[in-house]
DNA sequence: TGATATTAATACCTTTTTATCCTTTTTACA
DNA sequence: TGTAAAAAGGATAAAAAGGTATTAATATCA
């Protein structure tokens, strides 16, 4: 496994694939985004109506409905998306497991752990969601295979 | 969850236990690294018998036995348990789960994630399984809580 | 208006992986 | 050679991942 989960992983994906297709002026049916991020499709379901109760990604039922992102959306921070999944062990948590991770009473790893731990962190808030549009529009950067 | 599995971070806890006891001069039970680094038992059991199978630790069984390291053992890096037990994605996988990470096809975070999962590679090549005795022997380092 | 097709949402089930517990085998030593 | 200490091995439980089926909402058209 990654440094996501799989279910992490797929919402990326998919959170940047919806996010690139509003931008290119549309909705897109969930079929359409397991297709285009290749994932299993109905896991994906579970994962975008998760992603919509949290206002991470917009839906509308019905023909010509799907999935958007609305201008609001773009500019969160990518973290949110991965907090919102994994939840924020891997932003503040310790690279060994202890229940918390301190200056007082660190774990061997600890000290450079940190440094590398608050870069991923720092990463992900301040890239936000809208962010790669136009390199996947461009097809410079992938999402499936 | 953290950035390694729970077993991957009971593997790391228990290996950087057993060192620091070896190096006191002495063998440890599976029992007292249970206690030493607030790990459930038998779990750890399981975990300690395929690190001693690929060499990761030493065992004796029998009264009197228990687990240690060896010299050669103590020089080893620590990336080899987090390969051993999670295997080497965390070390080369695309972020977003992609197939293989690659610069010909990259993911939208390729490029700053790329630097950072260097970082980890690196430090945890680097740094060897003994290295951290005697800040745990001096308490300067903890291991459970 | 009412039927219909389209689409997301919900509920439930199966498989796989991860985590935990229980039993057997080995071994030093009295 | 019996016994207790200890690791090795096997069985079980819980969680994550993936799949199937049904329901609810809604735009469109006859
Ligand atoms: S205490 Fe382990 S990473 Fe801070
Ligand atoms: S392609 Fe995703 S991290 Fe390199």
């Amino acid at each position: 496994m990654g440094i996501f989960s799989k279910t992490c992983e797929y919402a990326l994906r998919a959170v940047f694939f919806i996010s690139q297709k509003t931008s290119e002026g549309g909705r897109v049916s969930i079929k359409d985004i397991a297709i285009g991020i290749d994932s299993p499709e109905h896991f994906l379901a579970k994962i975008l109506q998760d992603l919509s109760k949290r206002g991470l990604v917009q839906s509308a039922k019905g023909p010509n409905g799907g999935f958007f992102v609305d201008e609001t959306t773009l500019k969160r921070p990518v973290a949110e998306i991965v907090e919102a999944v994994d939840g924020n062990g891997i932003f503040v948590g310790c690279a060994l497991g202890l229940k918390e991770c301190s200056e007082k009473d660190p774990c061997p790893l600890h000290n450079q752990f940190k440094t590398i731990r608050d870069e991923i962190h720092s990463l992900l808030r301040t890239t936000n969601i809208g962010n790669f549009n136009e390199e996947l529009i461009l097809g410079i950067n992938s999402l499936k295979r």
